[in-house]
DNA sequence: CTGAAAGCGCTAACAG
DNA sequence: CTGTTAGCGCTTTCAG
């Protein structure tokens, strides 16, 4: 195919209304409109030669159907909107990439929001997402707040909240438990003569969950209390660097140490090195993520592989089963965790 | 406040229909729907008296006004798409969520969309992203596709083209010259007495040409041509560590890399620790992005500074100051690009 | 299988 | 300052 492209007109001078409708389809087509509305969205119903002409002026004519006027009409957006904390620490990337990819394929797009790590998710964000009729929500983490459940339950779209679990989820869930995820991290160190432990966690809610039950664990394995060094969210390789700094200002009592995302468990990986002390000889390293890099490490990071990528395949199944009025099997699904051992404990 | 929630309704069943409307709350407040609209679209335009009875309305009722109406009547969505290569590799975080956060700002919403690294911009996720009419469109790199381009040029929707400079842009653009980053990375490790070079790279258009021009920079400075090894996009700190390695089964005659990512010069740096190789004096290591981590690591990374924020804030104003009738200065801005100069060269 | 009528919820345009 | 009318572009609904 040759392609002269046409003489470029200046887009400086908006033409949105002059922008070709249905009818002016029907119209060069020779039928209604209804006719062609059909044509686009149940073109199996259709005999192949009125699906043809209608093909043929939908070419002509360029024609890009409006999505908002039909899902005005027909209340259905095929807009999920996901909320999530920053994009800055790549921990829910896999999320959001799966999100998208899977909501694509069902015919869906994605509305991305930031919500911070701290703030209880603001009235105005939730009202920018509500206000576009999304048919689904996809949140990270459990909601707190008390009116941002009800504003989400009033408004009744599905919602999915994510990478967490809760008792009373507003409506669907995908997650798992962060205070099993750092009961089985204890336990692993401690099944592999650790017996000094200390904590580097990031100051958002759900990682200070972890450090909480990393406590607890090794108080109750009879070990004693772990250090914990409290870091501030989204936590980087520099602040795994300091992290360690400061961990061994205060003592150089311990033999392990949990981090509560891979980047800083790259930073402590590195800094360790700088000091000159073997890890995991001296001191053994965990992480949390899997991010993509943590194999490649050197040592090889052993960590706390949350599969992202399946979180965001299953939140988006979750929206499009009910938006489409099948039923969902269960409103929580846990999808767990793994411990990769590799070469840094 | 105590907060007593309302009984919760199983969400099961959709009451979409049932939402309430301007009419709800302007016969409540027992005033005009267009006084409701004004009161929400224009309230300094309002009497304070009337102001409040509509807002009492509002807050009675829990109205949420529906964008996709609005939207449609009056032809500005509020909403602009942004299509970036991949997720995965985190180049394009800092960009999203400056987008993310700028719009917001303005009173938008971002749209994301994933278009690969390799596809010229597929037709169907085009006609998804015109369909809902945004009032802007982001895009990663320039698109090259004829067929793409005249659609984008015919739907009338203001477009920034990001991360890259072109002579013809199809409206606005946003970005910085690869080529002159490559010449600059080579007339530094020139500078710094390298003479040897090679360079890592990913497969993707623009990093093909970042290598392209480091060669020829090389060899217009009379040195000999420079070792390319070609890698997958997106890239990682594993295919670094294999690249080094695949490089020097070809040659070991080198003493300076170029890499075309920050993560891939993590990974030729941890290869290189653990090879034994010394950083900088046997080989110095160059990265391309300047990531949050880069100036953390040890040796810490002298890499291409592209700041990623400023794309995403520019291309959040251009799109704005033309959507809202501004005039808009320059249609191409290049933000240029810095070189940090650290401990690895 | 196809079409006509009606209206989704909102705001532009024009009165008053 | 406020209200009325109309209609954005599509699809639901119902009737051929």
């Amino acid at each position: 195919m040759t392609e002269t492209p046409p003489p470029i007109q200046p887009p400086e001078r908006k033409r949105r209304n002059a922008s070709v409708t249905v009818n002016d389809v029907a119209l060069l087509a020779g039928i209604s409109a209804m006719t062609v509305s059909r044509a686009i969205n149940t073109p199996d119903r259709l005999p192949p030669a009125t699906l043809a002409k209608v093909q043929a002026a939908i070419a002509a004519t360029g024609y890009v159907p409006n999505l908002l006027a039909g899902g005005l009409r027909s209340n259905k957006s095929r807009l999920v909107a996901a909320l999530i904390p920053t994009l800055v620490s790549p921990v829910f990337n896999e999320t959001v990439q799966a999100l998208t990819s899977a909501l694509r394929g069902y015919g869906y797009q994605l509305m991305l929001g930031q919500s911070g790590y701290a703030e209880p998710l603001e009235d105005e964000l939730l009202g920018a997402i509500i206000g576009r009729r999304p048919d689904g929500i996809v949140l990270t983490g459990v909601v707190h707040s008390a009116e941002a459940r009800r504003r989400l339950l009033a408004s009744g779209i599905p919602v999915v909240e994510t990478w967490d679990l809760s008792p009373e989820p507003i409506d669907m869930l995908v997650g798992f438990s962060h205070s099993a995820v750092a009961e089985a991290v204890c336990r692993h160190l401690h099944a592999h003569g650790r017996r000094r432990l200390a904590v580097i966690g990031g100051d958002d809610e759900r990682a200070q969950r972890r450090s909480q039950a990393f406590v607890a664990t090794a108080l109750s394995l009879g070990l004693a209390e772990p250090w914990v060094q409290e870091v501030p969210a989204p936590t980087t390789l520099g602040s795994g660097r300091s992290a360690l700094r400061d961990l061994r200002a205060q003592s150089t009592d311990f033999d392990a140490v949990f981090c509560s995302s891979d980047m800083l468990a790259l930073g402590v990986l590195t800094e360790a090195q700088v000091l000159g002390i073997a890890v995991p000889t001296e001191l053994a390293v965990m992480g949390f993520g899997d991010l993509a890099f943590a194999r490649d490490l050197h040592p090889a990071l052993t960590t706390v592989r949350i599969d992202g990528m399946q979180i965001g395949i299953e939140a988006a199944r979750c929206i499009v089963d009910r938006v489409e009025g099948r039923a969902v099997p269960q409103r929580t699904i846990d999808i767990g965790f793994t411990i990769i051992e590799r070469a840094s404990v």
